[in-house]
DNA sequence: CGAGCGATACGTAGGTATCGCTCGGTGCCCTACT
């Protein structure tokens, strides 16, 4: 009785014909075509594919075809009703959402259908499996295809915004494990490493394509002061070919960056998440349907946008990492057309995202007293119950639960509860090491900001910058970039490459780390503990400061 | 970190300079109140 993992070879499957037969496709892309390969040889997959390359397509197809029930993990409901939506014009099984939204008495019904096999596709929040009616019933189900859309959330929001998403991997393993599909667009090597470690994934492939875009002209314009930043911005807007969109890093930027240029008679809005529901669709359609040729927003605007003519994506703020950048500036010239990425950067605006990233470490004390108000409660807690019992905000008693779980100091149950765990007493010592997991955290989100700060300070092929950033060796200059149009050359490509790039070395002080790129005599790794450093490779070959690393 | 606001000082009328405080991003969910 292995029916889930019932191995039917994928070279059995004639993937283009049915491909073309479900969804009028003419032919498959080569990611596409890996990924289900990867997903019918019964491997978990994640699949790093760009956007625009038919990543619904891949679990559509896979659900379609798997027997058994399929749970898409969603970010956004507006995403999932896109999707639903989106299925509903298709003749490969029924989807429905359940969400807070929705009706009880729905979604009891909606579970029902799906057990029977009246629906095959499930999207959810990773949050719904706090909701124990839900989490059951799907625990019966057993469904045979968990899929995590937009799975990079996972590691950019997990930690601290949406915890509920690191406790994925626990769920999988009570759900039995079904065969699991990671899908994004964007995901370094650091965070496709993670993206397997938090799902827990077994036997798994990875199938990343690249990452370039080759129509997209990147740029920087550095300022001194705000208000020339601001009066360049406006300017290269008028002259810029639209539409196009501007992040913002605060909502009150984007308000005024969007007022000026309706003063200029552009027809601009803003977007950000402090507006209620039916402005922000209101917002979005208008953009989506060319009335906007401008839309300024913050982080909250973009996911799932698929509009193809964006011709420009400017950034009157620094985004707070490589990673975000790239997802946002990837927005633009989705038509394959020329398109232009152009940051508009001032030193000083680092702070802003040094201040919205940076949570104030915990201390020792703190640390202690939610130990000892777990251990002596007994039975398990909600995050909520604990903050209010010890009177810390909600976050701080989050970052504390996140570190403490690490250390397998307490658990959290399916349903968000945590609880100490009753077989072993919590040392003194655990505060301690919390501290230092709380501190290499907070060290690795600053070496993240310091990378999008070499990325706007840099002097030769932004490109290339990025296409290491993201694991990619470049070979020549991209020609159309701020810094190869003035004539920047290629960093060398000097003999001195003692260590592969994204290959791992262990340093004595910080550990094992990944091989980033080199950068003149410099050599960047990303450490796991402390995250991104630059090392002088002079210093590091006199020292013998590096040694290769093999995995055990 | 830094922008922006209100209160205060200054010393007699209204502007201006300074101090100290607050707030700044992303979305699920659920509960209480219209």
């Amino acid at each position: 009785m292995t029916q889930h993992k019932k191995q039917v070879r994928s070279r059995q499957i004639p993937f283009e014909k049915l491909a073309s037969a479900l969804f009028g496709y003419k032919e498959l892309r080569p990611g596409q075509q890996d990924a289900l390969r990867s997903i019918f040889d019964g491997h978990d997959t994640l699949a790093v594919l760009p956007t625009g390359s038919g990543k619904s397509f891949i679990y559509q197809f896979a659900g379609h075809l798997l027997k058994g029930a399929t749970v898409i993990i969603s970010p956004l409901i507006a995403l999932q009703r896109d999707q639903v939506e989106n299925i509903g014009e298709l003749q490969i099984g029924n989807a429905a959402l359940i969400n807070s939204l929705e009706r009880a008495s729905d979604s009891t019904e909606i579970l029902e259908d799906l057990e029977e096999g009246d629906l095959e596709f499930l999207f959810l929040a990773p949050e719904q499996f706090s909701n124990d009616e839900t989490f059951e019933k799907l625990r019966q189900i057993q469904p045979t295809l968990f899929v995590i859309d937009e799975a990079h959330c996972i590691s950019e929001w997990g930690h601290d915004f949406r915890p509920d998403y690191l406790r994925l991997g626990q769920i999988i393993d009570e759900l039995g494990h079904p065969r699991v599909l990671a899908l994004t667009a964007t995901a370094a090597p650091p965070v496709r490493e993670e993206i397997l470690e938090r799902l827990h994934m077994q036997d798994a492939k990875v199938i990343v394509q690249g990452f370039d875009r080759p129509n997209i002209w990147l740029g920087v314009e550095s300022f001194q002061d705000e208000s020339t930043k601001k009066k360049a911005l406006l300017e290269r807007v008028q002259e810029s070919e639209k539409p196009g969109i501007i992040y913002a890093a605060t909502r009150k930027h984007a308000e005024e960056i969007a007022e000026a240029l309706q003063g200029l008679d552009i027809k601009a809005d803003y977007y950000h998440a402090g507006l209620k529901g039916d402005r922000r669709t209101e917002v979005q359609a208008a953009f989506m349907d060319d009335q906007l040729d401008v839309i300024v927003a913050t982080t909250a605007f973009g996911m799932g946008v698929d509009k193809p003519n964006v011709r420009f994506v400017y950034h009157y703020d620094i985004s707070d990492s490589v990673d975000a950048y790239y997802q946002e500036i990837g927005r633009a010239g989705r038509d394959g057309e020329p398109s232009r990425a152009i940051l508009f950067y001032c030193p000083k605006d680092i702070n802003i995202r040094y201040f919205l990233t940076g949570r104030s470490p915990v201390d020792a004390e703190e640390v202690e007293l939610v130990a000892e108000t777990l251990q002596a409660h007994g039975k398990a807690m909600t995050t909520k119950e604990l903050s209010e019992e010890l009177h810390l905000s909600q976050t701080k008693t989050m970052q504390i639960l996140t570190a403490l779980e690490e250390l397998h100091a307490i658990e959290t149950l399916p349903n968000g509860e945590v609880t100490a765990r009753p077989e072993h007493t919590i040392h003194p010592e655990v505060a301690l090491e919390a501290l230092q997991i709380d501190e290499s955290r907070r060290q690795h989100n600053r070496s993240r900001i310091e990378m999008i700060r070499g990325y706007a300070e840099l002097d030769h092929c932004l490109r290339e910058y990025l296409l290491n950033y993201f694991g990619e060796a470049s070979n020549a200059t991209c020609g159309h970039c701020a810094n190869c149009d003035a004539g920047s050359t290629l960093q060398e490509p000097s003999a001195d490459r003692p260590y592969p790039m994204n290959s791992r070395v262990q340093h004595k002080a910080w550990g094992v780390g990944l091989v980033m790129r080199y950068e003149e005599d410099k050599i960047i790794v990303l450490f796991e503990e402390v995250g991104y450093k630059a090392l002088s490779l002079t210093v590091v070959q006199e020292n013998q400061l590096l040694t290769p690393h093999n995995e055990a």
